[in-house]
DNA sequence: TAGTATATCTTGTATATACAAGTTAGTCAA
DNA sequence: TTGACTAACTTGTATATACAAGATATACTA
């Protein structure tokens, strides 16, 4: 455990309660004034914990009531916010395999060098791998990484997890990331290397890697059956 | 002006400033305590209105450096986080027309009445739309409401738009919502309703709308034709 | 010249206090 | 019984202080 962060501590012991079922959905925490007292710290250090958890979809808080447990259970697949295939497959349970069919340094086509920001004749890493489940070929994910932040790639790293690679191993953090979703019509590669099973659209998830210094970094095309692709999010109204 | 709430009317400015290119991207922001003195404040209200940016994509806050502006001007079409299909439109710019195909109380089915969290003999509101933009008919959205919640319905309120009718006539707060994104094979009614133009897939969008209470008010089912289907999000990596 | 230390900027965390504002339960009076 | 008021809870906002920690430019030293 790291011991600093106190109100990051707090968060989590509060979502593993949550999920444990310590805390059931749709009754409430104890007030701020009690988690004072429990955790042994200030009022404003328990509130940033608290809204962690509501921006997280854990709980609602509400003015002179409390601080309500949200039902999350069969809320399970979120491939919401910024989460690997790894940790994805992980939580899913399923046999997964990743086979890696391309690994390369390659000068980049005009929207990949616009999206990573490089220049003209500078190489960067171009990794495709196809994810099976349960004997099906399902997801081409086409990687373009920047060659000045990963120096070092190999075949063994991208069947793991390139970002498991980047955050333990480089130690960069990974920050925020810009995504689309799109449907279109498969192309040749799709075909090749997918099990389409007759499918006529591909549902593209294009993601847009930053690091903690705002440097982009990483742009992803994750191409999906569409009859398996599922995407789940939690979200607050923004404020007028 | 709402005289209430200085660190949310702060954020404001500041994003009427970004978005007006008083701050351009990848500049930075003035720092927090020039920004003290600029609004008049202590810089704990700064940073609720700084952590505001930071949380919608505006800014990226790095520690002992500051605050850089990001790029949001290639981000311009935000069906991210909780937006009525009115103020998407009016952002597109594009002529568009709603068409009221039902509006009805009806019972239920199963899966809707646990959505809702309504009994078996209660009903609900019903509501059929389809989005017409630029002469093609390419939404469907299916709303279901809480009667007791939204007692009363029209075809003009309908035509017009439910949230801006529930926010400012009900005086209601939409608060968040569960959103899962799922591609399906169109039925019979998208193929009577939509320009389908013979596209065998369909994108469903299923939106799990709740109010301040964090009590189940509205469950919408929207459907899109797959070629003018887009999706955009920003996401920060949460913290382990 | 090259490297190191330092001073000074930046944001991050933790604490304390005060009051505002929404909710709830109970009291009391008509 | 009904209604209005009140007291006591809840969370929300604003302020102040202190120190930690990252970034950067300057000055100093070898």
């Amino acid at each position: 455990m790291k011991l600093k962060n106190k109100y990051i501590e707090i968060y989590h012991e509060l979502v593993n309660k949550i999920e444990a079922g310590a805390y059931r959905a749709n009754s409430k925490l104890p007030s701020e004034h009690e988690l004072m007292e429990i955790y042994e710290t200030s009022r404003e250090t328990i509130r940033k914990a608290l809204n962690l958890l509501a921006q997280n979809g854990f709980i609602q808080k509400i003015q002179g009531k409390g601080s309500i447990v949200l039902d999350t259970r069969k809320f399970d697949f979120p491939i919401s916010g910024l989460v690997s295939f790894k940790e994805l497959a992980k939580q899913l349970g399923d046999s997964h395999r990743t086979h890696v069919e391309k690994l390369e340094k390659v000068f980049p086509a005009d929207d990949v060098r616009d999206a990573l920001k490089v220049t003209a004749n500078s190489e960067v890493w171009e990794v495709h791998r196809v994810r099976e489940i349960d004997g099906e070929r399902i997801i081409l994910d086409k990687d373009f990484l920047r060659t000045d932040v990963v120096e070092e790639l190999s075949i063994e790293i991208c069947a793991n997890s390139i970002y498991e690679y980047i955050e333990s191993e480089l130690g960069l953090t990974i920050s925020f990331a810009k995504k689309e979703i799109v449907v279109e019509e498969p192309n040749e590669e799709d075909r090749r290397l997918l099990h389409l099973e007759g499918h006529s659209n591909i549902v593209v998830v294009r993601n847009y890697v930053y690091l903690e210094d705002a440097s982009a970094f990483q742009y992803t095309e994750s191409r999906h059956r569409p009859d398996k692709f599922r995407f789940v999010d939690f979200a607050r109204r923004t404020r007028r």
